[in-house]
DNA sequence: CGCCAGATTGAGGAATATCAAACAGAGTGG
DNA sequence: CCACTCTGTTTGATATTCCTCAATCTGGCG
């Protein structure tokens, strides 16, 4: 894991983070330490438990955050990608609940806290920008709680590989790092019982993978399966 | 559903409200209209799909908040209890994501959105307080992933039912207001299945139920099923 | 090549859903 | 007070979904 200093007026994410629509004046005002990170595959980025002191924000790559039990299962709580911010929870001073775990090789911004939560006191922007990512996050997890309770593993299936690929609007083919085992841990099912229907969504035709890249085929019919309703026929 | 004008001086959930730490005569020159409401079993405090105007303080009672999937199928994402907020995520000017049924006869505050979006620019405290809720339910929320995700039948409903004790610390005996089916859209399970384990249960003398009422007899019994690390062995 | 982690497949069994029926209790109208 | 209905619970039988265990297969990599 590579550590070193951020220049934020360079940052190329800049609209997209929480301190989006702060002028150049602004931001150099900000003085706030920002550090840059290079994560690899398996690096930890904080572990559950561990008091919290920084937030991230993921410009690019995919982090996974796990929750271990006492029994030494793993559940995956959320799976994040470019935008997404991490490490918040802290914002009122408490512990991490889960560990972040890197999937794919990804940069990041680490952000300390302590001046993080000054620097939302004074500027309303960022404020309601954290505001609503969290907004947003609470939507997710109730939205997977739904996916949980209502659906069979397909659906479930299904539906995950669709919010896959809505991360990334402008590719045919997908990057995707996550392992069955992984995507087992996210969805509540067996290892088994997710490749088993991986390989029959592969065996119809909907996907295809190659190389840790995966490719939906036949969105309309994954949409199906998902138990969507039929939005966007024209896609 | 009866509404009529709020009091909130009088308020003796005040200290516990998002209104907590602010004095009198700041509270006096908040301007805001609060409306009193009472609702009795099965009222709607508003629909899923409906444009977000007012949120809520349960000031007692008990609320369940409701998906409708186009299956027809319904899932609970959220059981209030006293003291819980709802509806905050209109905030954001947007609309409800659940519908909000009330369970059994509760006393709740409305305030209007929009008020309480300025309130909350102008008090630190109020906003603080709206953070923290919101931060709890997100919390509460990928606990229930969890707990769907990584949990049998046999122990969600164990913790479940130990959860919804620890909203009533200090009573023996607990309201419950909800049916086999309500339980079973909480946590994901077939009524009948609900059904069968509370039978059990109570042939395990784990609990007992009477005219709405719930006893949890045996919390060591129940706290093992759910899969709890043994705390509080004293109790 | 051998090795290893991850993926796949199969067989059997456990957990849970579904369908159907019986049952209990709380009104409600006679 | 009793029959009646309605809603929610319980129970049983059966089907389905999903998990577990074990074996095999695959591809990358030293």
């Amino acid at each position: 894991m590579i550590i070193k200093r951020s220049d934020c007026l360079q940052c190329r994410m800049r609209d997209q983070s929480i301190f989006a629509g702060l002028n150049t004046e602004e931001l150099c005002s900000l003085g706030m330490e920002v550090q840059d990170i290079e994560g690899q595959h398996g690096d930890f980025l904080y572990r559950m438990g561990e008091p919290a002191r920084y937030a991230y924000t993921l410009r690019n790559g995919a982090v996974k955050l796990v929750s271990s039990l006492e029994s030494g299962q793993e559940v995956i709580v959320r799976l994040l990608h470019h935008g997404d911010l991490l490490g918040f929870e802290g914002m009122q001073g408490e512990h991490h609940r889960h560990s972040a775990i890197v999937l794919a090789p990804s940069q990041l911004c680490r952000l300390d806290l302590a001046e993080l939560q000054r620097l939302s006191e004074r500027l309303p922007k960022v404020r309601a920008a954290i505001l609503q990512r969290w907004q947003d996050a609470l939507q997710k997890s109730e939205e997977r709680i739904i996916e949980l309770g209502a659906k069979r593993a397909e659906a479930r299936l299904a539906t995950f590989l669709l919010q896959w690929a809505q991360r990334y609007p402008q590719l045919r083919s997908l990057p995707f790092p996550l392992t069955r085992t992984d995507i087992a841990a996210f969805l509540g099912l067996s290892t088994e019982h997710v490749s088993r229907i991986m390989a029959d969504f592969k065996r119809q035709a909907l996907i295809q993978e190659q190389g840790g890249q995966l490719e939906i085929l036949k969105p309309q019919n994954v949409a199906h399966i998902a138990g969507m309703p039929d939005e966007h026929k024209s896609d």
